[in-house]
DNA sequence: TTGAAAGCGCTAACAG
DNA sequence: CTGTTAGCGCTTTCAA
């Protein structure tokens, strides 16, 4: 029996099977035929290192080759399904290439966030794939100016050098709010995310724009909402509908923030989509099933975990810089009934081709 | 400006305070005091390091102290909110004992897995948080034997010295069926997971066992599946359906498993709860707000993930054994809308308390 | 075809 | 109080 020993070092091997350790080195990492060892050595190592359990120490690997094959993934809340879908689709790509994937979790918090990229970096990651907490950049800029590539995902930065990755987040919110246009509705409470994020933001501008162009001013255009739970998504449209009754539709920015809606309405007694039209960005799985199925605009996040994998991969194989600094993943819109039909009274509105739309660039290839 | 710069190392600032690689090594790791370093050097070090941007390069320290400060964690789909959550409770453990996770997906193959593991060992992880796949344990086996302690969760295996961390399989499964009996039901339609498995064979154990106990015999429980996916849940329900008509209610072994049925039972013509009763194991987010919110057996994910840690955490700071080799971590029932109300004509039955009830032990502490 | 030796960056005995 | 020395386990010139 040749149990994997962890303590049997390549000297132990060369010991015994009565070679030098660079010729042990050499024999088992395939150089043999171009470091011209011979066969005969060759097999004996191998022979032996096979019966003494040998397993080479990549940590001594790494230090003496400068390549410790591991990539690091920081996402704010693993356990979220949308991130850990990033996270899965990078570590597939990692392991393709032979890296291994050291994973970190910020909560949510831009300060853990910067010690755990310092502790990613100690341990000599080769690159840094980051769904950002997304208030600041400074931590990621420097460690990728420090030779250490960075690509953000989902969250990211308006200004900056960073490669990012994100969904097509205007194309997507406009096509929500064109969308609620074509059935009649011009009063249009918006329930964001998190004020201050990119996406958030982009969304949020991309909505007022959409609405804008038909006439609605700004402040005709109730907001609330400060984060993308689904408690922060409650007390905003229950704020909303107490303070503008008015509002026939409602635009979630997150399937948590709709299902908070969902209840703020309920117990406001307006039922969707009859008294109220819902819509949100993301889709949920199983959506099908829902009592009230909801409109939306679906995320490609396995796309998006895949593009953030082969813009680094790109980056780390020929060590060039990325082509663009913004890949734009599109998004899919699903309409369900949550949304309901036509307002009564509204004249019909057909669609106008936005612009945007077959703008939303592709990832690579 | 001191940018960190990763090229920097102990011996450049070193050099730079004027003192030896030791003086600084010293100085710099708060053994100062303890090794009598004065106060002066040490500051000057500290500063030059500072104005330097050194970093660490923990490779090297790893390798030096034999210690690597990496916790390996294999789980079979990182996408899949369940192991997400596992995922996230480890890294969090690991995290505050100042390990670094290296995770792991095997994608629910087994020799994958043994790669994966085979890795992480050369990795030098100090331990090993494994969802197996679980159909073989001797690579784990192997890991544990061979000094690098192995904490399985989830999936386990029915025989063999791994602590296994899993859900009250068989008290959750029996406390479904005993709640179908109350409605009266006899007929109940077994719509499986992944056969082979410890979680899937230990509830179809428990809810025959239960059956058999008010002398439902084994011949009279329709039992198909062959995984845990919305696909075999709809084969199976389908077949199950058209084969015994009879059947009044089903227990679907997941979550996936319940919406495939949900479709079957639709395309059968049988609308749940009225002609159908369904249960199922693991519960479903935002479950209230399903057409068919389900009657469940919700598994406490998060616990399962921090007794995980827990267990892992002891071995690795007391190097002794663990305790004990089986956790488990109870389930929590809930009645919903799908199990519907009293079969028409069957005699109230009140619910026998069941002895594993009681025995369901808690993660220490 | 193989070995000796140097060194990756760090820590830790052991001497001063 | 601090420097010297010897590795940790591996790869890789450079010689032989």
């Amino acid at each position: 029996m040749s149990a994997s020993n962890l303590t049997v070092t390549l000297g132990d091997v060369a010991a015994a099977a009565g070679v030098s350790v660079s010729t042990a080195s050499r024999a088992l990492n395939g150089n043999a035929k171009a470091c011209r060892i011979s066969a005969t050595t060759a097999d004996r190592v191998r022979e032996h290192a096979r019966r003494l359990g040998f397993r080479p120490n990549l940590l001594a690997r790494s230090l003496q080759s400068r390549r410790s094959g591991l990539l690091g993934v920081v996402v704010p809340d693993v356990a979220n399904p949308f991130f850990a879908a990033i996270a899965k689709e990078v570590t597939r790509g990692a392991e393709e290439a032979g890296r291994s994937v050291l994973l970190a979790d910020s909560g949510e918090c831009n300060e853990r966030e910067v010690t755990l990229v310092a502790e990613l970096q100690a341990r000599r990651v080769e690159g840094l794939v980051v769904c950002p907490v997304g208030v600041d950049s400074t931590h990621l800029e420097a460690a990728n100016a420090a030779g250490t590539p960075v690509v953000v995902v989902d969250r990211g930065f308006r200004d900056g050098s960073l490669p990012t990755v994100t969904s097509d987040h205007r194309g997507g919110a406009e096509r929500l709010i064109e969308h609620l246009l074509e059935l009649g509705h011009r009063t249009i409470g918006i329930v964001q995310g998190r004020p201050g994020t990119l996406p958030n933001d982009d969304r949020l501008r991309a909505a007022r724009d959409a609405l804008a162009a038909v006439g609605v001013s700004i402040d005709d255009v109730p907001v609330a909402g400060n984060g993308f739970t689904e408690r922060s998504g409650y007390e905003s449209a229950a704020r909303l509908l107490a303070d503008r009754p008015d509002v026939t539709a409602l635009f979630a920015f997150s399937t948590p923030n709709a299902f908070g809606a969902l209840r703020a309405a309920a117990e406001a007694g307006r039922s969707v989509p009859n008294d109220l039209a819902l819509v949100c960005f993301d889709d949920v799985p199983h959506g099908e099933f829902l009592r009230v199925p909801l409109t939306a605009v679906a995320q490609d996040v396995r796309r998006l975990g895949q593009t953030a994998a082969e813009v680094m991969a790109e980056r780390l194989e020929t060590g060039r810089p990325p082509r663009r600094r913004r890949y734009t993943v599109p998004v899919r819109f699903i309409a369900r009934a949550s949304s309901g039909g036509p307002l009564p009274g509204a004249e019909p509105r057909s669609r106008r081709r936005s612009s945007r739309e077959s703008l939303a660039a592709g990832a690579p290839r």
